[in-house]
DNA sequence: GTCTATACGGCGATAGAC
DNA sequence: GTCTATCGCCGTATAGAC
């Protein structure tokens, strides 16, 4: 009996813990996502989570570091796949089409996380060795072995892996920075340019193939 | 000799007000280029230029109102030769090629300037008109007419007019926003990343060109 | 452990003296 | 045109109630 209260009431002490804890991430999350850092005041979270502003300070010493947290959960969440299919055993073609569109599709799900990404990468450069930020979001040792490989077989001209996946990343990931004026000049609905993206895939399979042919 | 004094007065004051007002600009666009907006201080920017705070409000009503002076000059004096090069009667093919040269050019000289209009474009999307920038940086009928003119003459393959561009935007731009992390990543040095974004002139046209192949 | 109340210095903006 | 004084909001720290 005694052990059992303890943990019922260790239980709820921890679902609060947890709770008020998600609530203060979940919010701060939409709010950083939506205007940024800087715009984003901790009296706007706190009451957005609806718990007093101090409780911030209590969970996460600063927003600093609240936000720091939030950049770490985005960024693992979004890279997981895509590390992973970069390091599969795919043959070239088939995992740069994979990589396209997965990333693509990723990107629609969350299409305020480029420029999220872009701002915090820009705001404290020196920062980032702290942020593991760096290794999730470019890693390209095994493609760029495998490209080498693909080469000496003869199967693609020769290319500099770096100058090359930073082309495959930009040709993905520049629209979603561009998305308003792209939205603005061509008056697209949030449909409209979601269906402009898709039809990216193909077209930038299509260029790098190209580029690719020996 | 009374009028002379009347010009000397109007000629002193006139200067000292365009002195105090360039100086501001001149502090405040370092500060915004190099910190971004929300970063950078009224008192920080007043402290650089050397005069008191609230004179940047007699000046510029708010410090808002400074920040998109600043951003249409930054932005006028980049794109000016960019669209006269896009709507010249250039072959296509040496367009593509000037424009991608004379744009990395640009952007090697103000490294900063991607950065901080994507940080613009992110901020107030919906004051987008207000800024008269949606034209200067993405405008692209002239570029498109000539693409639907090629193709006609069966000189080129089919392609979207506005993703084309984006594809060449993307190319051109996007590695500057990714600077800090490609430098990283890659151990380079600004000389070096220079270098790297130099390579990329060809890079970039041999890609475009070779998908443009009918 | 969880939460409230309050204080501090810095911020953008402005009214008003000179 | 220039400067001082002041306002309300911000992020943060902390003392102390429960």
């Amino acid at each position: 009996m005694f052990y059992l209260n303890c943990i019922d009431f260790y239980t709820i002490v921890m679902q609060n813990k947890l709770d008020t804890q998600e609530k203060i991430v979940q919010s701060a999350t939409e709010l950083f996502l939506e205007k940024g850092y800087d715009r984003t005041s901790v009296r706007e979270i706190a009451s957005k989570a609806k718990i007093n502003v101090s409780l911030m300070n209590y969970y996460f010493r600063s927003k600093e570091i609240l936000f720091e947290t939030i950049i770490n959960l985005l960024i693992g969440k979004a890279s997981g796949a895509l590390k992973d299919v970069l390091n599969s055993d795919l043959g070239l073609n088939e995992k740069i089409r994979q990589y396209i569109c997965k990333y693509i599709d990723m990107l629609i799900s969350n299409p305020l996380l480029i420029s999220f990404i872009l701002a915090v990468l820009n705001r404290n450069p020196e920062k980032l060795t702290k942020l593991k930020v760096a290794d999730n979001l470019y890693n390209t040792d095994n493609f760029a072995k495998q490209l080498e490989e693909e080469y000496e077989k003869g199967k693609i001209r020769k290319v500099n892996p770096e100058q090359f996946y930073i082309n495959m990343l930009s040709l993905i990931a520049f629209p979603f920075a561009f998305k308003h004026l792209i939205n603005k000049k061509n008056n697209f609905s949030q449909k409209e340019f979601n269906e402009f993206i898709k039809e990216r895939k193909e077209i930038i399979y299509n260029m790098l193939i190209c580029y690719l042919k020996p």
